[in-house]
DNA sequence: ATGTCCGCAAACTGCGGA
């Protein structure tokens, strides 16, 4: 089974790339953030006649997900991350696609640092933590994917230095990630790279991609019944050098599944 | 500090967000 992220920067203005991506590398789920849609304006028809079923939590101007699942329909458990419910930001959903419980998630970006929306990304942090504790309690397998816009470590962005006070990568983002996986969480690109350096991300200015300026910032977290079953994990990274990209490259695992 | 791309409101440019 693959399960792929992909940050689409604008579900409409991605539509062509999004479908030749996915008649391309035909995952069995595709995990999608940024929708910057509403509701009512998700491709709907276009994603159904490439074959995949979705389901999908939009929000006009900003922020937005949504599940593909490849020939069947997902069986979605929740919409919005639980918590908070004055929180009215589109960042995440949950659906069942045979038997695999995924999350697909788009973390708050959080600058700039410090300030109200550095202490949003962390309060969300502490509720996806929450959220991921009880799935890992559930004993259910789990991919937990999306943009989390967490940089792990030093390997993890092309200029260390220039990002320690970034809320990418400030110590208390770093922190909450490395709470997060002493759940007993697989960083699923890092468990099968262990030191190569892998970008998912690359800025549009300055020719970050010319220059593999990048970082890795898309994650796909297996739940440690699922973890075993690992057996590859990859960027489709020429997706980025493409006409009119999404700044980020979609990411992917795969895993033994009947 | 800069750079570029996105959606949106009111338009043929500027702004917030990333």
């Amino acid at each position: 089974m693959r399960i792929a992220t992909f940050n689409v920067n604008s579900i409409n203005t991605r539509l062509p790339a999004l479908l030749q991506w996915l008649e391309e590398t035909r995952p069995d789920v595709a995990c999608l953030q940024e929708l910057k849609a509403p509701q009512d304006k998700f491709p709907e028809a276009a994603i159904r006649a490439a074959g995949y079923c979705p389901v999908w939590h939009g929000q006009k101007s900003w922020n937005g997900v949504a599940l593909l699942a490849r020939g069947v329909e997902p069986q979605e458990v929740v919409r919005g991350l639980p918590g908070d419910p004055a929180d009215e930001q589109s960042r995440y959903i949950e659906a069942v696609v045979n038997g695999v419980l995924v999350g697909g998630l788009y973390l708050p970006n959080g600058n700039p640092a410090p300030g109200p929306k550095f202490d949003y990304k962390l309060r969300w942090m502490e509720r996806l933590q929450a959220r991921a504790q009880e799935l890992i309690d559930s004993g259910m397998p789990v991919v937990l994917c999306g943009d989390y816009n967490v940089i792990p470590t030093d390997i993890d962005v092309y200029k260390p230095e220039r990002w320690r006070e970034d809320a990418l990568f400030r110590p208390e983002t770093r922190a909450a990630w490395n709470e997060l996986l002493g759940q007993g969480w697989c960083d699923a690109l890092r468990a099968t790279h262990p030191d190569q350096i892998i970008y998912t991300f690359w800025d549009y200015f300055r020719d970050a991609y010319g220059r593999n300026a990048g970082l890795r910032i898309d994650h796909l977290l297996l739940s440690p019944s699922l973890a075993p079953r690992l057996t590859a994990a990859g960027v489709d990274r020429e997706v980025r050098g493409r006409e009119k990209p999404s700044d980020h490259a979609p990411t992917w695992v795969e895993f033994d599944w009947p």
